[in-house]
DNA sequence: GTCTATATCCAGATAGAC
DNA sequence: GTCTATCTGGATATAGAC
């Protein structure tokens, strides 16, 4: 029977789904070790066990939330990329959606939080922390060449192109920590601050 | 003999130092959990047992760190207020010092880290966490006073004063998240990108 | 004050019934 | 697929010798 089949296909994903939805906010809030299978597993109402049957480990379910982290990332700063828009407006729409995100959705926030922790941290899992440091750099070189043509349009800021790639991160991390630590209570301010540091004018 | 009763207190105070140095970095680096009694044994030369002596549990080491970190941060930060200086002259000067520290020392930086990690989560202890959330304002209220002063001297940007607030610090904790994951190979950005959020010229 | 040895606890992971 | 019960390891904290 197909049908059912896909049915438990459906059940499966499902299941895998919410335990990873789980994991990220109990990860980015509480870190990895800190967080107990004991609380995803009170968090999803699955049992204990049955978390094992989908993962093998809790570091595999952290495993997979940076790689899926990771590409959708990617994924959006290589599609940025690809408009057919000026430097300068590219920047515009990079920190309006950035901040919209973290405005709408806590878990934009979690997922940035937790790629900089891991990136920092031993403790996390090698496998992840490898899967960072090999993927993670594609974003920044998107964002580092756009700053270059933008110098050559002579939209952005003449300052060191390397420099104003890595304030422009540590600024979203930040903001990112901001909303992961603030919920509901955190405010994104003006883009036009942030711009400031990088565009000539707007 | 006093004589040996101060070097007795010579010799206790500089375990505790010793502890808490080794304990920064680690907690910083591998989470509070993640980090154990035998890891700052380990990092110090100090028996497990004997860290027992001088902390009754790893929280309080954990409490005490924080505790000179927020009441350090807050000191300059009054200090800075209280300069014969302009409000422009005054930010300058903030965010020099800020890189400066993150360039001179990571553990500046893990500072800062550590703050913010224990204000995120609920894994961290109450104690700490309440102290952070009754003191750690302060620094921002400085800012805050110090940016609304420079309006009115016409030298900062004219943007909502809370909101650059927020970016102030965002933009200085993602730089303390950067040096702590870079440590020596981090490099500070240029000042005047920052300052170009804040200043309408300088 | 300092160390070694150990009691105690608790979390990750597994086994096995349904 | 799902649960409950359990094994096992490892970490905190303590006890007690020196």
């Amino acid at each position: 029977m197909p049908r059912n089949k896909e049915a438990n296909q459906k059940v499966k994903d499902g299941r895998r789904e919410q335990i990873l939805a789980a994991a990220l906010e109990l990860f980015a809030r509480k870190g990895l070790v800190a967080t107990r299978i004991s609380d995803i597993s009170a968090k999803t109402g699955i049992s204990q066990g049955l978390i094992y049957h989908y993962y093998k480990s809790k570091e595999e379910v952290f495993n997979w939330l940076i790689r899926d982290a990771v590409e959708k990332m990617n994924t959006a700063a290589l599609e940025l990329e690809k408009l057919p828009l000026s430097a300068k407006e590219k920047i515009v729409l990079a920190v309006e959606q950035l901040l919209k995100g973290f405005d709408q959705k806590v878990e934009t926030a979690y997922y940035y939080f937790l790629i900089t922790q891991a990136a920092l941290s031993e403790a996390f899992p090698q496998e992840a922390r490898d899967f960072i440091f090999s993927q993670n750099n594609i974003k920044y070189g998107v964002i580092n060449r756009i700053f270059i043509h933008g110098q050559k349009e002579g939209t952005v800021r003449s300052f060191d192109a390397a420099e104003m790639t890595t304030l422009f991160f540590s600024t979203i991390n930040g903001l990112a920590m901001y909303k992961a630590i603030n919920g509901a209570n955190a405010k994104m301010p003006d883009k036009r601050i942030i711009l400031n540091m990088f565009l000539n004018e707007f």
